[in-house]
RNA sequence: CGGGGUGUAGCUCAGCCUGGUAGAGUACUUGGUUUGGGACCAAGGUGUCGGAGGUUCGAACCCUCUCACCCCGACCA
């Protein structure tokens, strides 16, 4: 049979997740290096995204801010393990003027800063600097800001969506009166994105807090989202931090007690990119394109017409009204009227992840019925039913659509999960190429047998299991 | 920064070894026949051959320099 993909995701999974990609018409590379461009469809997918998303960050008391791109070296330099961790991969930003010298435009000379600026990487710094100026009494506290912006990180091996060097997020960042409250803030953020990832996405996550190793750079514990893909390599896809007082003492985020005492405030920090789009795509689609659950479907019915030339009109109008008809229950409809052969439309609906498609024929116009078919079962699940009937259910169906995703999703994921009991265990299913994730002892991993196994096979701890942390995930990882 | 590779039509690439003035597939445009899970026929447009210099009567091809990008390692939301 032949797929949407070529190649399908079993011969070759990474090069099917790029011409996903191109064929679902989400992104492509731009002429900026690690740069990409994120095109209208796949735009419109994020801008679902995010509007869910800020409903639940201002569902948890958090207002939208906007920092300054551009972030002072010195800030940076403040807080040794943060510098350490970011320093290798800043864009920096040194002169403010250009000049043409020799035919050649560069930059001048003249105009060198006398303190460069970096492009932010992450913003705790600037807004650590903002929150000492905030934050004066504990009536200040709790403070809670998040931005939605772009930010750049000169990563060395980019992938569309899962690394690319500048990406869009959110990121926020909450100050407090005492640690209990900052830790936690930052488990419920961490329990916040779980939610979302599962009820708008269909993505199942493993919930964790990272191992010392794979923590952020300048925070006491890092609580991750993370998922499991088709191919049973990991993505983060999103993390909270609790950043103690490193960024409190560093920034002087200081208050006066109630008790009349100055003392530092505690912080946390997390965030959510585009990455996550990755993971939506690569844990949903399959070989015929991109697969939508209908929550963040730019489209979430495709209606094409099947017409002659004699009606094509007339056919075309009865479409539009029906559509018209279906968005007056807030569903968002594509009529697709344009001139191109009716099967080339499905194709291409199919490939950008249109949950439900309906045809209209001219039969069917006569009769008042209609043909559906459901983009996560394909085919089989093709049926003709009337346009009332549709109408009365249409709304239960996206919701078990949804639903059904994300089922799927996490039925996929318990098969990808091997619970093992030692090393020579792991190591013999890795060397089978045993796919997944793994799951065992965390202290199994504390000796330098494990450091070889993650140089061999370049797995990585993903997180400690919250449901009981003295379990690790293992696996392999974008 | 190490190791490997590639720059030729919108895209994917052939041509280079052995110099003779640029091609295929696809996409695109037009017309016709088609049309319920990827149609076919015909006609048509498309290039500073990454850049600079050199050798030559003549360079996409040979030589030198240069720039950019890609893949493998270190990094990561």
């Amino acid at each position: 049979m032949k797929t949407g993909i070529t190649p399908t995701r079993s011969e070759n999974f990474s090069e099917w997740y790029q011409n996903l990609i191109t064929a679902a018409d989400l992104a492509e590379n731009s002429p900026v290096r690690g740069c990409m461009t994120i095109k209208p469809y796949g735009w419109a997918i994020w801008e679902l995204m995010r509007t869910e998303m800020d409903k639940r960050i201002k569902n948890a008391g958090v207002l939208n801010a906007n920092f300054p791109l551009l972030i002072p070296l010195n800030f940076f330099n403040k807080e040794a393990e943060h510098v350490a961790g970011f320093a290798k991969e800043c864009a920096v930003v040194t002169h403010h003027r250009l000049k043409m010298i020799d035919g050649v435009l560069q930059p001048d000379p003249d105009s060198k800063l006398t303190e460069p600026y970096i492009i932010r990487p992450t913003s705790e710094t600037i807004i650590g600097d903002a929150m000492s100026r905030w934050v004066q009494s504990w009536r200040d506290l709790p403070l809670k800001l998040n931005q939605w912006v772009n930010v750049m990180r000169w990563e060395m091996r980019p992938r569309l969506f899962l690394r690319t060097s500048e990406f869009n997020w959110q990121e926020g960042h909450n100050v407090f009166a005492t640690h209990e409250e900052a830790t936690a803030d930052a488990r419920k953020m961490h329990k916040v994105y779980a939610d979302y990832m599962e009820q708008v996405l269909a993505t199942p996550v493993i919930m964790g807090e990272k191992t010392p190793d794979e923590r952020f750079a300048g925070a006491d514990h890092t609580y991750t989202c993370e998922q499991i893909m088709q191919d049973g390599k990991a993505l983060q896809a999103g993390t909270s931090h609790d950043l103690g007082q490193h960024f409190a003492k560093s920034f002087n985020i200081q208050y006066l007690g109630k008790d009349g005492n100055l003392q530092h405030a505690w912080t946390t920090s997390w965030g959510t990119s585009t990455r996550m789009m990755g993971g939506l795509f690569m844990i949903h689609s399959d070989d015929d394109g991109l697969v939508l659950p209908p929550l963040v479907a730019p489209y979430q019915i495709v209606i094409i017409p099947i017409s002659r030339e004699e009606n094509e009109q007339e056919l075309n109008d009865y479409a539009e009204k029906f559509g018209e008809k279906l968005r007056s229950l807030d569903i968002r409809v594509m009529v697709d009227t344009s001139d191109m052969r009716s099967s080339d439309k499905m194709w291409k609906w199919i490939k950008r992840g249109v949950p439900l498609r309906i045809e209209i024929g001219a039969r069917e116009m006569e009769s008042g019925t209609l043909t559906i078919t459901r983009r996560d079962i394909g085919k089989e699940s093709k049926r003709t039913i009337s346009c009332d009937d549709l109408y009365s259910s249409v709304s239960d169906l996206l919701k078990t659509i949804q639903q059904d995703m994300l089922e799927r999703a996490k039925k996929r994921n318990e098969e990808m999960i091997t619970s093992v009991e030692s090393l020579s265990e792991l190591e013999s299913n890795l060397s089978n190429g045993k796919i997944g994730f793994f799951r065992i002892k965390y202290q199994e991993t504390l000796c330098p047998k494990f450091d070889e196994l993650i140089e061999k096979y370049k797995i990585s701890r993903r997180c400690l299991d919250d449901k009981d942390s003295e379990y690790v995930y293992i696996a392999k990882s974008y």
